[in-house]
DNA sequence: ATATTATGGATATCAAAGGTCTTTATTAAC
DNA sequence: GTTAATAAAGACCTTTGATATCCATAATAT
């Protein structure tokens, strides 16, 4: 249960484009100098960013990447779902074992009444709150956030001396 | 970014365990039948949950496994983290690149003042969080927590009718 | 003693992550 | 138009980790 190395990669990608509004176009070559990772594979989450509408991208002389949208909306959680993919948390490996049958259809008679037979499984339930909470939180941090704790530290740090 | 089957079975282990709390010692025969998990690879994971003092475990005739706590002290991070280990959602990958530079030692004055040089980096900084947010909610589920919704669904549904 | 049960090690299998290389397509500049 | 620069896409390889099985050993009740 660790994010992949590639979304690292892609979140350093991504602070570095916010850093270099100015000059529009950055290329894999300054990417892959940045970060001390292979032009080979940064480009391929690249361009998986840019299939998402995280980036734009622009090929030829002088072309590179910039980010489609402003840096603050741009959340971490838009980045962990692009690289890791948005799949759930915890899926059910064997829902139709015995055990399956106490935790998810234990009332026998609460079938039909009102809601069909929708996900009534209690361990499901508990993973998909966690999901939720660890997904909140992700989307309440941006590129911009990080940006801008860097430039405040900066400051700080200058005036204090 | 997944949990892993051995934690899903590790929690539908324990829970069977909790709701057999009547006859102690539950043998992996039981188990596997139960979950239909082969016995030989249920039995690693029962293995890693006696280590970790979350089950014990008696060998010989009529032997096999109960919670080694009350189940509502058995916690969903508990379980979580015997199986998938206790390493951080986040580890940087590259703390030696350019980029590590602007986001972690920004403040070229801020290092000696106070704290010697702990963790400064802003993107572990975020994705600490998120764990932290995360095991919370893991902390507040318990084993005991799963069984009591069975129970009290199984009681409304059969005061419906 | 013997049957039963958990433990630990060795090993096999498979999928995914991580990474490289080559070819093609697109663009700017000459 | 030609050319150089650049991103895109696909084929390939290697390493790692999850999943799984089997067997030999230790412990225990009867
Ligand atoms: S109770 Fe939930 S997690 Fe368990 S087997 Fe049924 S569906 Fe799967
Ligand atoms: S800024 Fe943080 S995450 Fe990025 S390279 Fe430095 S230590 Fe690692």
């Amino acid at each position: 249960m660790q994010f992949s190395k590639s979304t690292d990669y892609a979140l350093h990608s991504l602070i570095h484009l916010g850093n270099s509004e100015r000059c529009n176009n950055v290329g894999i070559k300054e990417l892959s100098a940045e970060l001390g990772v292979s032009e080979s594979y940064l480009s391929k989450i690249m361009s998986k960013l840019r299939r998402d509408g995280i980036v734009r991208a622009v090929p030829g002389v002088n072309g590179g990447y910039e980010l489609a949208r402003p840096a603050d909306q741009i959340t971490f959680l838009d980045v962990i779902q692009v690289i890791e993919g948005r799949q759930k948390l915890f899926e059910c490996s064997n829902s139709s074992s015995r055990q399956h049958r106490l935790l998810a259809e234990e009332g026998p008679a609460l079938r039909d009444p009102k809601r069909p037979e929708k996900n009534d499984c209690l361990v499901e339930k508990v993973m998909y709150g966690a999901e939720q909470h660890l997904y909140q939180y992700l989307r309440e941090q941006t590129v911009q956030s990080v940006l801008d704790n860097a430039f405040k530290r900066c400051t700080h740090g200058a005036n204090k001396n």
